[in-house]
RNA sequence: GCGCCCAUGGCUCAGCUGGAUAGAGCGCCAGACUACGAAUCUGGAUGUCGCAAGUUCGAAUCUUGCUGGGCGCACCA
C-alpha cells in the first residue's frame, strides 16, 4: 500500500517536472508515514516540503500541483488533501482497506514475507559463549535477538545462517582444564588450593567425577600440561553439548557451530597475517605485530602476535571474519554483549582491510540483563559460580514468557528481567495478552463452528458490513504489518514486531468486548468471522517470528 | 583523561531515522460478566522530552557545549 503510494506520487512529482510546473529537481527519498492522528488521513506525505526549499516555491503550491498531477489508475485514493505546511494527506477507500482480508486469508502465514532480501545471503552470529560454563541470563537475551532477527530476515527472503563461534582456543579453555584438574585432585584427597582464576561452580566438579568413574585416578601422576590440555577438551565438550541442550530448549538452534580451532589449521592464521603485512596493513615493532587499525579510525593501533609469539584473540577474529566471506556471505550481523562496544572499530577496520565494506558488517549490540525478583536485584557473580542459568530461567518462567521478555525493549537498551513478573499469568505479563488473544480467537471460531457457522471463503461474505471503528482499526493495522517488518528488517529491530503484537491484540481485545461476533445475522458473522481470522493469522505469523506460540487454548 | 551508549508522566519503556495536539504498559481512582474465554474491557489524573545555545518552514529526534548515569579504554576473550 505504502510502496504503491510512493510510486504513484513519484510519478506526480516527474509529471509536474514535464509540464514545467516544478523545476528539474532532485526527487528525494519519498517519505510516507502513518500519521498520529486519524484526521490527518492513512498516510501523509511530506515531499512537497523537502522539495520546497529546492524548487524555491510555497510548499503548499507545490503540494498542490502533486495532488492535481496524481494518476491514480487502480482508483486507490479517496481523497487527497493539503494540510499544514504542505502535507499531502491521503485517505485510501475503504474498498482498498477491506480487500487486505482476501490478501492475509489467501497467503495465510505467508503474509508478511518480503521480497526486500532478494535471497542474498546473510549470516548471523549469536551467543558465541566460551564453552566453560553454563549459559547464563546474559546470553539469553542475545540468544534471543539473534534468533529473532534470523527469523524475520528469513521471512525478507534473505538466506540466513545462524553461526556459534566457539571460542574454544584461548586462555580461558586452558583454566577450564586446569579448574577441572584442581577438582578432580580435590575429589581424590589432595588439599588444593583453588586458584583465583579457575572455573568455581558446580558443574566442573561433576565433569571431574565424571572424569574419575570413567578413567580412575591416572591422571594424577601424568604429566600436567597433557593432562590439562585432554581436560579442558573433554569439558569443553561436555560443556557444549549442554549449551546446545538449554539453547534448544530455549527454541534456539544453529546451522552451524563453528570452531575457533578450524582457523589455525594448515596456517591459516599466521598465512592471513602474513599477507597482511605484504599489504601494509601490518607491521612489526621487533618483537609484536600490530594491526594498523588507525588507518581505519580506530584510537591506537592493535596487537595481533604478543611478544611471547602467541596471537591475539583479535588475530583470530580477523581470520573468522574472512572465512566467513569467503563461504560467500553477503552481509554479517555479528551480536556482541554491549560490553564489547569498544571492539567495533578494531573489527570494522580489519573488514575494511580485507577488501570490504564497512556496512557489510553490520553489528548488533545487546545490552546486559539486570536479574530481579520481585523488585530486589539477584547477586550475580560469575567467579563464585553464582549466577542464574538461562536453564534455571527456562525451569522457572518457561520459553515463551522468557523469550518475550527479552524482546520488549530495543536490544541497546538497558532490561530488567523480574523471574516473578515474567511467570506471573497476569496483566503484567504482555505475552499472555496477545497470546490471549489468538487464543481467543480460536475458541470464537470453535464455537462459531460447533453452531453450524464455519469460517466463510472471503468470497462468501460481504465486506462492506465491516464498517465498525475498531473493525477499521484492525484492518489497517493489519494491512501494515508488512510496513512494520520493513522497518524492522531495513533497522534491524526485533521489539518492533513485540510492540506491533501488543497493539494489535489491544485493539482486537476492545474490538472483541464491545462487539459480537457470532450474532444471529448471519452475514454480519460471516464478515466478522473472517475478520478475526485475520487477525488470528497475523498475530500467529508474528508468534512464529519470535519463536513464541500461539496457543489455541490457555 | 579519551571514546561509545543512555537521559521522555510516580515506575518501566515506545516514538516508524526531521513532521502536525509527544504515546503505551504498570501503579493509582472509578466502573463493566444471566453476552462468543474477566489472563479481558471502559473512563479519569500525571510531561519546561536532563540543561543551554545552534541548524530550518518544523527538533524528543540533527550539531556543539554543559550536567548526571552505564560501559569500554589489554600483548583477556
Amino acid at each position: 500500500m505504502k510502496n504503491k503510494l510512493a510510486c504513484l506520487i513519484a510519478d506526480s512529482v516527474a509529471a509536474c517536472t514535464q509540464k514545467g510546473l516544478l523545476p528539474d529537481v532532485n526527487l528525494p527519498q519519498i517519505e510516507i508515514e502513518v500519521p498520529a492522528n486519524p484526521d490527518h488521513g492513512d498516510y501523509a506525505c511530506n515531499v512537497a516540503m523537502i522539495l520546497a526549499s529546492q524548487a524555491k516555491q510555497n510548499p503548499r503550491k507545490i503540494a498542490q500541483a502533486i495532488q492535481e498531477n496524481l494518476n491514480d489508475t487502480e482508483g486507490m485514493i479517496e481523497k487527497v488533501q493539503i494540510a499544514g505546511p504542505g502535507f499531502l494527506n491521503f485517505m485510501i477507500k475503504d474498498d482498498l482497506w477491506r480487500k487486505i482480508l482476501r490478501n492475509i486469508l489467501d497467503q495465510k502465514e505467508k503474509y508478511g514475507c518480503l521480497g526486500i532480501g532478494q535471497g542474498k545471503k546473510i549470516q548471523v552470529e549469536f551467543v558465541s559463549a566460551n564453552p566453560t560454563g553454563p549459559l547464563h541470563i546474559g546470553h539469553a537475551r542475545g540468544a534471543v535477538v539473534g534468533d529473532v532477527l534470523s527469523n524475520l530476515l528469513q521471512t525478507a527472503n534473505y538466506h540466513v545462517s545462524k553461526e556459534y563461534y566457539i571460542n574454544d582456543a584461548g586462555n580461558q579453555m586452558n583454566n577450564l582444564g586446569k579448574s577441572v584438574l584442581y577438582r578432580y585432585r580435590e575429589l581424590l584427597g589432595e588439599t588444593i588450593e583453588f586458584p583465583e582464576s579457575c572455573y568455581k561452580g558446580d558443574y566442573i566438579k561433576e565433569i571431574s567425577a565424571d572424569i574419575i568413574e570413567k578413567e580412575g585416578r591416572r591422571y594424577l601422576t601424568e604429566n600436567e600440561e597433557e593432562t590439562v590440555r585432554y581436560f579442558n577438551t573433554v569439558a569443553g565438550g561436555v560443556i557444549l553439548e549442554d549449551i546446545k541442550k538449554d539453547l534448544r530448549d530455549f527454541g534456539v538452534t544453529f546451522d552451524f557451530y563453528f570452531s575457533e580451532k578450524e582457523l589455525y589449521k594448515e596456517n591459516g592464521v599466521s598465512d592471513l597475517l602474513a599477507s597482511l603485512q605484504k599489504q601494509g596493513f601490518i607491521y612489526s615493532d621487533g618483537e609484536t605485530l600490530w594491526f594498523k587499525t588507525t588507518a581505519y579510525g580506530d584510537d591506537k593501533d592493535r596487537v595481533v602476535i604478543r611478544k611471547n609469539g602467541e596471537p591475539t584473540y583479535f588475530a583470530a577474529d580477523i581470520a573468522y571474519h574472512q572465512n566467513k566471506y569467503a563461504r560467500g556471505f553477503d552481509i554479517l550481523v555479528d551480536i556482541w554483549g554491549a560490553d564489547h562496544h569498544g571492539y567495533m572499530p578494531r573489527l570494522w577496520a580489519a573488514v575494511q582491510a580485507l577488501g570490504h565494506d564497512k556496512n557489510d558488517l553490520k553489528i548488533i549490540l545487546v545490552q546486559l540483563v539486570n536479574l530481579l525478583r520481585a523488585g530486589e536485584p539477584v547477586a550475580m557473580s560469575t567467579r563464585s559460580g553464582e549466577f542464574v542459568t538461562l536453564r534455571e530461567v527456562l525451569d522457572e518462567v518457561g520459553k515463551d514468557a522468557a523469550r518475550y521478555n527479552f524482546l520488549m525493549r530495543r536490544s541497546d537498551s538497558h532490561l530488567d528481567f523480574d523471574l516473578e513478573v515474567a511467570k506471573k499469568q497476569s496483566n503484567e505479563n504482555p505475552v499472555f495478552y496477545v497470546q490471549y488473544a489468538h487464543a481467543r480467537i480460536c475458541s470464537i471460531l470453535r464455537m462459531a463452528q460447533e453452531r453450524g457457522m464455519a469460517l466463510p471463503a472471503y468470497e462468501n461474505m460481504n465486506p462492506s458490513l465491516l464498517v465498525e471503528p475498531e473493525e477499521r482499526t484492525l484492518i489497517k493495522m493489519m494491512a501494515r504489518y508488512p510496513e512494520m517488518l520493513e522497518g524492522a528488517v531495513k533497522s534491524l529491530e526485533v521489539h518492533r514486531i513485540t510492540f506491533y503484537l501488543n497493539e494489535l491484540a489491544g485493539v482486537f481485545h476492545s474490538y472483541y468486548n464491545k462487539n459480537k461476533v457470532v450474532t444471529d445475522d448471519a452475514a454480519l458473522t460471516a464478515a466478522r468471522l473472517v475478520l478475526v481470522d485475520a487477525v488470528r493469522v497475523v498475530l500467529g505469523n508474528a508468534l512464529k517470528i519470535l519463536g513464541v506460540n500461539a496457543p489455541e487454548k490457555m
